[in-house]
DNA sequence: CAGAGTCATGTATGCGCTTACAGAATGCGC
DNA sequence: GCGCATTCTGTAAGCGCATACATGACTCTG
């Protein structure tokens, strides 16, 4: 690799100045035909390339979006739950990277392992011109401090962190509004009572949220229902879903009518268990999931969920950007809520075919 | 955003000099803890982040590797094969951003739409320490020339364009190994002799290396076959695949004993294609894929392919970048062969469960 | 208590590029 | 051929940081 050359060498090898160079770079048609070419010959004998740090220091921009995502990656997981899991992921890096491109940026990702030792946002932070954070993968604090500096959107998250409401853009999907609306379709249209949600143990905004739209939508039609979830999952696994199932069955001797898991890895893994125990789903127990991953179309029975638009997310989330580094400074923080639709398959008792897709929210 | 706080801010307002602030980052020991308190203290007031311009300037090194994949998105193809399709590059990008991690680097994407404007590389390169490029999204030309300044590493392409042979490091998988002995498979354990390859239109050394080990296979089997594949589909998609196999069932009056496809895309098309005929796989026709892709565990009946090792193809990227750049700068081209694995399933008639795995190739 | 040795910090320079500004070259009308 | 408007190109000053080197404050030894 030797020393890369720079723009002195390939002025010096075309004879002339530097500024010459970064000019036929820069602004092309400002420097006469016969001079460029002289330039562009000279660089590409040397192979030269500029480098992007000099030209984002002296422009101070870098021309690259950032994304800091977690990483599932659990040893103790087995690979393909950690394969949906990061689907989720993929489909934003996928969403944004489309949208980046389009308006000229490149895209830099990060992911924090749980604990990683040293703070992956300054990493990621000083080389962008703006990023966006997936929920819980920073300190919210942290993210403050860098937000007054540089254009930063938060993914997936809650405003509020504790009683404190943060200043950061943010951009969400309606888990609310879809899992009251699936809920609402369990009571009403298939006359459903004894529902049963799956949570998760860990603290997650997201699933706090489609808790509280089960709940409103068994409050509103009369259903009692506790003031928790019927299981807190360890993990919002395949795995760990095939265990809730299990536990719900053995508890009141009975399963419940409706198996409500906050996301369709747990909603699978819960068919599996009830496959085992010879239980027809949904005719025995109706199973509902969240997220709308690929998988959901393909058990059997197909998966009733509620589908999440990630890819659109990644884009939203860079136009949003986007529209920060070119623009009024002061804006005071934007909170884009994503609509939701729900997919009616089978598993909930509409039949093999999706019966129909709801959107529901923003 | 007004402008970001710099060293000189944080160093006068801690009431130090920016060399001291920069070692409170570089090498926090080396400042006494008192003074580097002071200097922290007033980077969080200031929220200041060390850009990461000027530390790549300063310093020459960005801590950032680089990927330039293809983007297949066409707005012809529906959003499932779309789907698949990236999956492909999912795995690269999940693998290279884990290894890059472990390494302490970041990871830079930019994928390239066929025939896009301005020369992605260029905007990589230039921001880089070294990067991948998947095949066929950048002009060996081009890069022959970076790869003089910095690492490049080629993924899943061809040492040789042409009669030229690059100069490149090169990662690909046993495609030829992979093909041939799945195909001898099919010929010697399920005794097929009348095989159709369902190839692709479009130049893909991939392709063309699964079909040589096709051929390969046959001949050694002294089974006789046409120097070129059955059918090359337009585009390797499910819709594509499920047209071949209409053509290749209605060309000869009667199908084939196996269709072997040069990837699992057009291997499902091809699944739904015959079972819309009423023949029945694999006891009509057997049917092979490639890739390796979670949907052929899923459909029915499960499809025989090969595996590859995508998200190693990933990991194996960075190592070889890393080890470029810490070492010895004159080492020749590296080509790496990563192995492949078959996967008998029920589609080639060797039941429902998968069968056996066997490893393939260097 | 002088001199050597440590440790903490400051000074000064350069990384490779962009970009105002100034200056040279060219074209035009007369 | 001259003066002036237009290109085109060169000069020079940073951009924000890392780091070699110099300096100053102490500690330790004899």
């Amino acid at each position: 690799m030797s020393t890369a050359p720079t723009v002195y060498d390939v002025a010096e090898r075309s004879g002339v100045s530097i500024a010459t160079v970064s000019r036929v770079y820069r602004n092309p048609d400002s420097v006469r035909a016969q001079t460029r070419e002289r330039v562009l010959a000279a660089a590409r004998d040397l192979g030269y390339v500029p480098s992007g740090n000099a030209r984002g220091l002296a422009s101070r921009s870098t021309g690259v979006l950032g994304l800091c995502f977690p990483d599932y990656a659990d040893p103790d997981t087995d690979a393909e739950d950690d394969d949906a899991a990061m689907l989720y992921s993929d489909q934003i890096i996928r969403g944004m990277e489309r949208a980046a491109r389009r308006h000229g940026y490149a895209l830099l990702i990060a992911a924090s392992l749980k604990g990683g030792p040293e703070s992956l946002v300054a990493k990621v932070a000083g080389r962008v011109d703006g990023f966006a954070v997936m929920a819980r993968t920073v300190p919210t604090e942290e993210l403050e401090g860098i937000s007054r500096r540089r254009p930063v959107v938060m993914l997936a998250g809650p405003r509020e962190d504790g009683d404190h409401l943060d200043h950061l853009d943010h951009i969400e999907v309606a888990n609310f509004d879809g899992q009251r609306e699936l809920t609402r379709h369990l009571i009403e249209d298939h006359g459903l009572r004894r529902l049963a949600f799956v949570g998760s143990a860990e603290e997650s905004p997201d699933v706090e949220a489609r808790f509280q739209g089960f709940l409103a939508a068994c409050r509103a039609a009369g259903v009692d229902t506790p003031e928790e979830p019927a299981v807190r999952a360890a993990m919002m696994t395949q795995a760990e879903g095939a265990r809730a199932a299990d536990a719900l069955c053995d508890r009141d001797g009975r399963p419940p009518q409706a198996l409500v898991c906050a996301n369709d890895q747990m909603a699978v893994g819960a068919l599996h268990a009830l496959e085992r125990r010879r239980l027809t789903v949904p005719d025995d127990v109706a199973v509902t999931g969240f997220d709308g991953i690929p998988l959901g179309r393909l058990v059997r029975p197909t998966l009733t969920t509620v589908r999440q638009p990630m890819l659109r997310m990644g884009e939203e989330a860079v136009e949003l950007l986007v529209r920060r580094l070119s623009g009024t400074p002061g804006t005071d923080p934007v909170s884009l809520m994503l609509p939701v639709t729900v997919a009616r398959r089978a598993s909930c008792g509409c039949g093999p075919e999706e019966q129909t897709a709801v959107a529901i929210g923003a």
